[in-house]
DNA sequence: TCCCAGGCTTGGT
DNA sequence: ACCAAGCATGGG
């Protein structure tokens, strides 16, 4: 099926969102763009300065509605941004307009944010695009029980995953079985959310955090990681981490997580 | 060669 | 409760 939309530039921009760090399976090809999560995929194209042409299967659109939040109006957001009158926010907000919040397929951002530690976004990317192709057609992502039947020898080997293996060999496991269902996570608040999730091994406080922010949409929730350390240090040298987290959640209860992202991907520009 | 990357586990205080 | 070492891998 096919469906066309309008969006102003503020709310939506996809170069924004595919390298804002939240997704590793959206590109850009000339003037196609193609968004693969679990196993839906969809190409998409502007045919004006403010329209959107999507394709995707017929019964896939609910999910990329979803996917792509179309629902929540992200101008009410802004708008708080720009009431703060925050420097650096307003910088942010201006570098990164158009940035939504994704709501991606849960098993895929499990693994994904797994592989996502200690490492860099170039390749966490290839690990992913390399799982993809060897246990999957290359566009959907392997199922657990495809990963759950791989021997954690085989899957270190040729991935780039290194240590990382174990855990998603593990995962991969405990879901397979029926031991673990991810969909048990879903519906929490954030502090419930993230202790459920602290209880699998390879997962910490910033994999917990981006997990229940880019995989359950839970919108308080924002991972702290060296790039967002070295905000609070560079760019709210008058506050300690601590300060910096109240300041935030009292200017922006509720969607912390989109502020947060608008300052991740300013500083990474 | 060392340092860093959207860090976590483990084992010490 | 906090702290350091170790962990695989690749790029700068």
């Amino acid at each position: 099926m096919n469906k066309e939309l309008t969006f102003s530039d503020n709310v939506f921009n996809p170069d924004v969102i595919m390298n804002s760090g939240q997704v590793f399976r959206m590109q850009r090809e000339g003037d196609i763009y193609s968004a693969f999560s679990g196993a839906n995929q969809l190409q998409f194209y502007r045919t004006k300065a403010d329209r959107f042409m999507f394709f995707c299967e017929d019964d896939q659109w609910d999910f990329w509605q979803s996917y792509f939040d179309f629902d929540t109006d992200y101008e009410k957001y802004n708008h708080a941004v720009r009431e703060s009158k925050d420097p650096f926010l307003l910088k942010s907000l201006e570098v990164g307009k158009g940035m939504r919040i994704l709501r991606q397929d849960l098993w895929e951002t499990f693994v994904s944010y797994l592989i996502s530690q200690n490492n860099n976004i170039p390749k966490i990317k290839k690990s992913i695009q390399i799982l993809c192709d060897r246990y999957s057609d290359g566009m959907a992502f392997p199922t657990a029980e495809v990963l759950s039947a791989v021997s954690t020898e085989e899957l270190s080997n040729g991935t780039a995953l290194g240590y990382r293996a174990d855990y998603i060999s593990g995962l991969s496991k405990q879901v397979a079985s029926g031991q673990l269902d991810l969909e048990a996570f879903r519906g929490h608040d954030w502090e419930k959310t993230v202790e459920m999730l602290l209880t699998i091994k390879g997962i910490g406080p910033k994999v917990a955090n981006c997990i229940a922010l880019y995989g359950l949409h839970v919108m308080d929730s924002y991972p702290i990681d060296t790039w967002m350390k070295k905000i609070i240090s560079e760019d709210y040298s008058s506050m300690d981490q601590k300060e910096y987290m109240a300041w935030l959640h009292g200017h922006f209860a509720g969607f912390e997580g989109y502020v947060q992202q608008l300052q991740f991907y300013c500083k990474r520009k």
